[in-house]
DNA sequence: CTTGTATAATTCACGACTGAACTAATGATA
DNA sequence: TATCATTAGTTCAGTCGTGAATTATACAAG
């Protein structure tokens, strides 16, 4: 019998729409793809036959009829989504219709050792699968995002972000330990890359197809979306937005580079500089609210401090805003981007503060057009994002597998 | 009669693609568009009918039977190409085929203003035009490649690169200006992305999709090749390479930031850093060459200066080496590209001595794997390619007309 | 309620495009 | 100088996808 793999090759493409959208009408799938209504009409209906979407209620509309939303089937597949960061292990169980079924969050101890921390891994993972209640083979495919670098074509982590500390760290063949031990797919990405596609599927990005993502935690990482997909660039390491340097004759960065603005604005930076002036004797509330304990302090603390007018907490905040902004405004220069969206723990409170001192700096350093065609916004999605979207990632993989089975 | 635009739609890609090209084999249209064979034979076939196309000779080949070229028709179209640059205005006459008919250059004088500057703009074009004795209605399109921020969707020349002393080259509607005294269609366009686009159409980029072109001249600017296409960004300035912050604390850049890689490395720095040297004493063989006139110092003479282990020209060339490296490794780690291309008179002769000093800080400041991965060519087209890059833009533009007067 | 207007989804005849089988051209090998 | 292997280009039956017409659904206004 002869293949009729064009067709499918659409099917697939649809689905695959559907999924990354979440819910989509015929109507969208048309505006999306610029296929005629007449095909999408009919490359929907095979896929109901199959039993691969269903038709989920109507969407809102203001005139006329409204949209049929179509939504992948729920309850036949499952993807897993880790997070595997310096300082949380996260886990996420999604279905393909869009729902987290199940979320854990418990902290790494990565002085342990690669093998512990992936023992402990699994071991969660396992636990969230049982508590899920969802049969294991249910799952198609487990989505990690990973914290440094990475090579997700061969899915190894090259590097940790601190790998002077983290010499084991060091070209682990992630993938294949996790294809080994659950049998399924798996891909490893880059976390804030995954963040930024949770973002782009199901967070304040939906309707944008280029933007530049930032995340500013521990490190300070970012993806820049071209065209609706994540730029990679030639090795797949683009957006290593942490290491630009902001001040070339500025402090050392782990990665060999001086002035990185990793080592100048990132929440660890911005906390060591904090407990640092308060060690030589600058006064700070912060002080009060770690009882003399300056280990406690974390970025929240300095955050709430700022905003009752500390001025310690201000000024290093503002000092850290300064350098991201310096070297924002080089990527507005080179990028001309229409929005920037920050996430991470220094915008899930109070962002503004942060924002205003990056966007005067890049009024005063960009150039003028591009500065103000700039938008600067904050992620709506929490701190699972990269867990997220490493589960969709890995259902958008999965996707096919299943189409071929149902086929 | 029902116009069967799909199919038109398709020769138009074809005959896009053919010029975009040069030449251009069926076999190669097949692997570049992912159409059948079947169909692109079809299309041909048609455009060669309507004598828009004609097969070209054979090329080489190391087995089986040779591919036959295809060429737009030569010597019914026409489009000129100019380039207003600071210091040089040139003009080149292109035909479809891909033959420069004609070239000119001159020397700007800006001190003369805008309306003066412009008139011999047109003086020149006029004269290129009756001189290559091409039939003045057989223009079909002007491009023009203008230095400095440029809004191409509306033709109009935001600013020129040097705004201080070039009030009156604010906000000028100069497509506007052109199309009216032609009466053919114009797109104005930044210089650099013109040669950039003339680098991937006739130059050393023919066959990559993905890089960053960058262009050192009197100014420093960048265009970055995403896909087969410039990226503009959400304004069309992407690529404002030149501004970018290499030194926080650095010299007033005319663009109102401090320390922007233009003011610290771009031909008219470097000169202005050897005069400056030899002011305050410091010895130097150039100091001979221009006969005590600092004034008559040009890019060349440095060039040969350092070559010749002049230690004033060889220092001041690897400072500016050093800046233009410590940019671009935040390119690279930020876009992870597989080539740079870089051109300007810094990289006419002697390119190894600029190029080896980039990679250095490259190695030294961007991260490892991006570092390794991105490789540092020089452009294979000479001064006049911004100039040759318009033409062949407006042409690009003008083919949907031709086409249609054929049908 | 009806009528009007606007949008969504379906149907269908017909043209676009493909895949496979074909012919044509070329260098290598003997 | 034949034959082989390999690649380029053509032909054509049959499927894919489109545009236009049609049906279905919704809100608004009288």
């Amino acid at each position: 019998m002869k293949t009729n793999f064009r067709t499918s090759e659409k099917e697939l493409e649809i689905l695959g729409l559907i999924h990354a959208r979440v819910a989509m009408s015929r109507a969208e799938l048309v505006e999306l793809t610029g296929l005629s209504a007449g095909l999408i009409s009919a490359v929907v209906r095979r896929l109901i036959a199959s039993e691969l979407v269903v038709e989920s209620g109507l969407e809102p509309s203001k005139l006329g009829r409204r949209r049929v939303a179509l939504k992948l089937c729920a309850g036949t597949s499952y993807t897993i989504g880790v997070e595997i960061g310096t300082f949380f292990l996260r886990v996420v169980i999604n279905d393909l219709a869009g729902n987290v079924c199940h979320k854990v969050e418990t902290r790494t101890i990565l002085s342990d050792g690669f093998t512990r921390v992936m023992e402990r891994c699994f071991k969660t993972i396992d636990q969230a699968v049982s508590d899920s209640g969802i049969n294991k083979d249910a799952i198609a495919g487990i989505g990690i995002a990973h914290s440094g670098v990475v090579d997700s074509n061969q899915g190894v982590v090259l590097s940790f972000p601190r790998p002077g500390q983290m010499a084991e760290w060091r070209n682990v063949a992630l993938r294949e330990m996790v294809e080994e031990k659950y049998k399924v797919p798996c891909v490893v990405e880059d976390s804030v890359r995954m963040a930024a596609l949770a973002e782009k599927q199901v967070g304040i990005a939906v309707e944008l197809s280029d933007f530049v993502y930032i995340r500013i935690g521990m490190g300070i990482g970012s993806c820049i979306f071209i065209d609706g997909e994540p730029y990679r660039g030639a090795g797949g390491s683009a957006g290593e937005f942490g290491h630009m340097t902001v001040d070339e004759n500025g402090p050392l960065c782990y990665c060999g580079n001086n002035g990185c603005l990793s080592a100048l604005a990132s929440c660890s930076a911005i906390i060591l500089a904090v407990a640092g002036a308060i060690r030589k004797g600058v006064h700070s509330k912060i002080q009060e609210m770690v009882a003399d304990d300056l280990d406690q302090i974390n970025i929240e603390m300095i955050l709430q401090a700022a905003v009752e007018n500390d001025s310690l907490a201000f000024r290093v905040l503002n000092d850290a805003a300064v350098h991201i902004g310096v070297a924002l405004a080089d990527v507005v220069n080179l990028l001309n981007p229409s929005v920037v969206i920050f996430s991470g723990p220094l915008f899930q409170s109070n962002s503004q503060l942060m924002l205003d001192s990056i966007q005067r700096v890049i009024r005063q350093r960009a150039l003028e057009k591009a500065a103000n065609e700039v938008q600067l916004i904050v992620s709506t999605l929490g701190a699972d994002a990269p867990a997220l979207g490493a589960a969709r990632f890995a259902a958008s993989k999965s996707i096919a597998k299943l189409y071929a089975q149902k086929n």
